[in-house]
DNA sequence: TTACTTAATGACCAAAAGTCATTTAATAAC
DNA sequence: GTTATTAAATGACTTTTGGTCATTAAGTAA
């Protein structure tokens, strides 16, 4: 147990624990990754008993959700701040990948989000998941808007396309493939995995499907 | 156990074996889906024991590879075979998309192939998947080159680049959300779902890539 | 000081992946 | 036809995990 809280009673008290675990468990999944993660562990990581997790979550999945909408609040604000006048579509494509690839929680929580996580959450949480993930879409293309030279419509229409590739061409960085490059993978194999090269992949794609929405294909 | 064949000696009767659990492994992850697939439950339908599963495959994950794997041939075979000189790009990536939903088990797992199946699985089978994978893409990819009006390098291109695009846009599909759409959704999210229609989104944008390969963008 | 509420505990359960000493079909040797 | 040999098949076993719940005790109010 904490040294200075030892049981939460006031509503402030229970969220103040509750961020507790989330931060212990964005520690622990950042350091032993998405397969390794279990609530045993979470528990000792984060001061507490394993009961006393099903307290603040009522599943595994529902830690993950809460960290999956932290990491889209955390991603989506520092995206919008490097947004600048006059980018090129090259540039605009290039910013997303990259501060999506900086925030370690993101894209490996963002590629397990439908088959995986949102199994086994309450329908409430889920609810309020995808609540957030709307107001998160429109503020990113209001402020895309100006910058790509598109109407509102179309900014949505782009941003939430920016989000299916990504998860798509990112997925191959995510197999255990890729961390065997180094080693004694077959000269073919590693030819393959090397045309996959998702930043590659999604920043060609990306300006090809935003040029297709500006001149309304 | 099978009433004809006790015991497999020759190595014939091994990979009949082998094919006798992947024919029962097929038809029980379509009839519960791939959450609630336990090797136990999978010997039962196999008519053996558990025990003699990992005498066929070394893990769990093991038989999702060669289930992918073979669904992966399965798609190919069907969709060449669809193929008409002729066709517009929708019409092509309208016959890709509407074939690769059709077999059950292709989407699904393919889905799952880097973050779950992947993981747990020897390196031979990796390496022996990943070789299978490249042919049917080059098989495709030569196929496709005349009716889309290509060469062989931007075939190529565009058949790895509809792979990443179709498992991001399918991505939604998978989620629990989807089969609460009947159910007491509110209205906004159910907006945003429909919004994310997967065929709309993936055809689409496949035309928009296929266009920028086309002109070389 | 006492009574009360409920956060926290940890022993417990069920399910599931994977192991391995033992059993026993199938074949070979005689 | 009988016996010896091989290895496929078995199923009891272990380990690990997510999740539960009766019990304990910290904090508050009377």
């Amino acid at each position: 147990m904490t040294a200075g809280l030892r049981r939460a009673r006031s509503e402030e008290q229970k969220q103040a624990r509750r961020q507790q675990i989330l931060q212990a468990a964005e520690h622990y999944v950042t350091e032993v990754g998405y397969e390794a993660f279990s609530m045993a562990k979470l528990a000792q990581y984060s001061g507490v008993v394993k009961g006393t997790l099903y307290l603040y979550f009522n599943t595994r999945e529902e830690v993950f959700l809460t960290l999956y909408n932290r990491s889209l609040q955390r991603w989506g604000e520092r995206f919008t701040q490097c947004l600048v006048q006059g980018m090129s579509d090259y540039d605009y494509v290039k910013l997303l990948y990259q501060t999506a690839s900086a925030d370690g929680l993101f894209i490996p929580l963002l590629v397990r989000l439908e088959h995986v996580i949102e199994h086994n959450v309450a329908m409430d949480s889920l609810v309020a998941s995808k609540r957030q993930f709307i107001n998160q879409i429109n503020n990113i293309a209001n402020q895309s808007a100006p910058i790509l030279g598109l109407n509102l419509h179309q900014a949505v229409e782009v941003v939430k396309t920016m989000g299916v590739l990504l998860v798509g061409a990112i997925r191959v960085d995510q197999g255990p493939t890729w961390r065997w490059r180094q080693e004694n993978l077959p000269a073919d194999v590693r030819a393959l995995l090397d045309s996959f090269s998702s930043e590659r992949l999604f920043i060609k794609n990306a300006c090809r499907i935003i040029k297709g929405i500006r001149t309304n294909d």
